[in-house]
DNA sequence: TATGAATGAGGCTTCATTCAT
DNA sequence: GATGAATGAAGCCTCATTCAT
């Protein structure tokens, strides 16, 4: 069973690793050999599996959307969108630790994507952001709040301004600190509920 | 005198050249030629001024704190502690087309150094930052706002946050969006003036 | 039947595809995977016909040999020599548009194998050409010239020549020109027919 | 003044050690670490003066039509055209052993160049066996012989295909009786002298 | 001080060949 | 037999850093 699964299983075993060493170490100081030896493959494999390093990076970029939308999914059993709202933030105070040590996986990966040259995949990234943005905005509009967009700009934004303080100051109360306004600000919105 | 004036001008020229160079391209695909050729130095010659490329870095680093002191020096001649952080603010809406296609300066250094091993340049970089919520919590204290520290700290993450927004997905026009809403957001605090 | 036709077929296929994409690409930038995919044969199977990529090599070119082998029997049919000559050159011109593209598959063959080290794989390739030098010999020595070794290798040592000139200079037109010569040198020679 | 040579001169060394390499090696076979090995010049070092493996090859190309412009400048000392073509294929037999061992240098080059998909280079292979089809066409001009765009043509056609069947037979007499052939054509030509 | 040149470690990628099913 | 996957040895190239003058 575990065998089944391994030869469909690494292209997937590999794309995870990307993305946690990706977040971790930054696009440019990961080697495949790191990937590689997180995932526990052989580095001459992953070129079986992945073409460029840059197809691994956008495998990385990928699965953090495939984890998000995993993510928004699970919020969209909530009845209430303010709840829903409320659950995403309380999820980022909840991960403040990791936000200290390596701040938000797809902000700092749009970050360094923004530098390289190559061909378009800062707009991939620029696409992660903005399926938490659109979510949001579908749940501010639900909610009957006016400017549901600059809203949910508003909303994500303020996550990455603190997960950037918060990494880059290396305090996770930062998360606690602003995550706690962010719930006040949710609960004066008016609205539905 | 000229030539005194020379050898510590080249040092400035490789500070100011570092700065500009690395927020455009990242630190890891800047090259040491890549700041030689934009301050007209010689390669071999950068090695006079700087041991390694890590204390470019640091230099670049230190190009930005200063620019940031000049620019707040600018702000404290405002009479006005709300005028000086609406000002802030409304240089941060003027910078936009850079920000969209480099993001913030002192952010995406941040967040390029938070991956590097090497012994605290992150916190360097945090330091900066950090100079810039001090100067704004003074602000917010000046003004009789309450909790003037938490009030810093979302300034601050806004920025940080409507700038990795802006530069991720290549669009000013969010600059001013947020810009605007935080400007109205000065306003509505209560204060001395 | 259409089984065990396959699997012999599939050897025939592999020869022919490595002849082609071997005098296209040459040795060193082909691989087995081209050879493979042109074949349309799975790679991993590749190995259950030949051991090694040089063994490809040397079936291509024995292909080369077979073809030639053909041609030659072709032109034996005709009951002159001298008429069997022209025929030969005048195939030559015929092809003229491959040979501006890829030269000769034998001398580009012979060229490239003479630089690696493999156990006498250029004397393989030098097997082929004398295949053509000893069957125009024959017909020197049938149509009763002089020295026929000597003009078998003239005349194979020109083909070779303005192959190699039509190729490197991408003009077919050379191949008409001297094909031409060739033709009226054979009629000048005197012999019995 | 060995030293004074040593920079300046790297670059030419390295040239004619590219020269020596590929030819006896082919372009395919040799590193660049085989080329900086026969220059005496650590591998790093070689990307100094030569930015590709490419531009490695384009300069031994270059090389090679330094020194057959040499030889040619030497041919032209001699006051008649005849003997000066005469010459030159007195040189070809003499080269008989190295050519038996690794073909005519410019002859197998473009061979191996025109395989390959990089921008041109074949061309420039081209252009190298132009120079000596011009030269020889002055010579058959100068002598008063018809057609002297054909004969040269025909000449360093005859001379790639004996380079060639030498090589590939490995035989070196070839080239003598070729060449001796070419002579006695050479004299049979009418002209001038 | 100034500077072109030198050096070598390390990263990405390709590919012939071998395995496991 | 058949086949996708696995493996590791090179090869090309970049670049921080050091040297020699």
């Amino acid at each position: 069973m575990a065998d089944s699964k391994k030869s469909a299983g690494k292209r997937r075993q590999l794309m995870v690793a990307a993305a946690q060493v990706l977040h971790r170490q930054g696009v440019e100081r990961t080697t495949i050999a790191d990937i590689a030896n997180a995932a526990d493959v052989p580095v001459g494999n992953v070129y079986y599996y992945f073409k460029t390093k840059d197809a691994l990076v956008q495998a990385a970029l990928a699965e953090h959307a495939g984890h998000l939308a995993g993510l928004t999914d699970e919020l969209d059993r909530l009845p209430d969108p303010r709840e829903r709202l409320k659950a995403l933030v309380g999820g980022w105070i909840g991960q403040r630790d990791v936000a200290a040590r390596y701040g938000c996986p797809t902000g700092t990966l749009a970050v360094e994507l923004d530098k390289r040259e190559d061909g378009g995949m800062d707009v991939e990234a620029g696409r992660v952001i903005r399926l938490l943005l659109d979510w949001a905005e579908r749940q501010f509009r639900e909610l009957g709040a006016p400017d549901p967009d600059g809203l949910a700009l508003t909303l994500v934004g303020a996550y990455q301004g603190m997960s950037l303080l918060t990494n880059a100051l290396r305090d996770p109360e930062i998360m606690v600190r602003e995550g706690n306004r962010l719930l006040d600000w949710l609960d004066s919105l008016p609205g539905d509920s």
